[in-house]
DNA sequence: TTCAATACCGAACATATTGTTCAGTATAAT
DNA sequence: ATTATACTGAACAATATGTTCGGTATTGAA
């Protein structure tokens, strides 16, 4: 990629996330994307369609840089501990989400966030599919998949709002216990 | 009331509804309200400040209607049936929202629904912080309380949503069986 | 019935945001 | 050095919001 259009793009979405960390989505106008990142109207718009697909774009690379890191870490995980304990992976993402990268926290607790919970959750069933057998039990175990799927993932993002909103003050740790003994 | 006021105040409300069942909140304009409701812009910013303001009266009116119907039922209901079963109140909610008033169910489902959650859950709180109780077990004894009121609220929410999303098949019985399984 | 209060009308208005266009300029890759 | 491409920035149309105001119609009370 040429190196002016990478610079536009980052440029644009350091600004989109710096706002995001001060207002909520629906409040940010694209004049003040492009007056903060220092680019114009019509290269913030040869870069992203609209105002939603830049949140899609960004989204798209939070949970890639989330998901990537967490496969190599369990990767690396692998080589020092034996044990490959079921916890882990949800554990893995909340140490992410509470070292607050780009804002997602921001994104999640913020009114009018549907847009993003939609993308977050999409990605969330892959993993939450991928565990399932994880979280069965005599009581649910004759739910429907697509329920119990559905059920997992929104009570941890939830976890993660409540977290969020109570100032995070609660580790990694306990938090996936909250989330373990919930779920 | 001036009969003029309630006359236009429930025109727009009508509009309002009419119109979210075809299309999400986001989508609809002032333009399109006074248009169907046939009132003049005016007198709908003489009613409510902002659409904004407009939605947050109408679930005020809905839950008033659900609360209210739902306790004078529940009232009747004692005089017939001598068992308050614990689970009848959240049996009694899925009931009401299977009939769909005022495409409630339309305002759950829809994207940027983020407002009209708000609005839900916090009268939902209250309600599960009444029926905390009920929900305790050996697992989540030790967990927060606000944890916990929030996480049955949001179980409650998202069973809503997937019976919603998946054509409500379902019975009310079969949901609320679904809920308590899960929660 | 009369009358004062008030709700409504509707058009015009200022303001703000979105997304497009285009000619000119700067920068990259080869 | 040349060609391709990305950026600029201002102008533009289109759309939505929320306000204002003079005139009209309805209401509720005397």
């Amino acid at each position: 990629m040429d190196r002016r259009q990478r610079k536009s793009r980052e440029a644009i979405f350091k600004a989109f996330t710096d706002l995001l960390s001060k207002k909520s989505y629906v409040q940010i106008t694209v004049g003040e994307i492009i007056e903060l990142a220092d680019v114009g109207r019509a290269t913030f718009y040869s870069h992203f369609e609209t105002k939603d697909y830049l949140l899609k774009e960004l989204c798209k690379e939070l949970f890639c840089h989330i998901f990537d890191s967490m496969n190599s870490e369990k990767i690396n995980h692998r080589h020092i501990f034996e044990c490959d304990a079921p916890d882990s992976v949800f554990l893995h993402l909340f140490q992410h989400l509470k070292k607050n990268d780009n804002n997602i926290l921001g994104l999640l607790s913020c009114p009018n966030n549907e847009l993003f919970l939609q993308y977050f959750k999409a990605d969330l069933y892959q993993l939450v599919e991928n565990q399932l057998g994880l979280f069965e039990n005599e009581k649910n175990k004759n739910l429907p998949k697509s329920f119990r799927i559905n059920h997992i993932s929104s009570v941890f993002v939830e976890t993660v709002r409540w977290w969020a909103d109570n100032g995070m003050k609660e580790s990694p740790e306990t938090i996936t216990e909250y989330f373990l003994l919930s779920v």
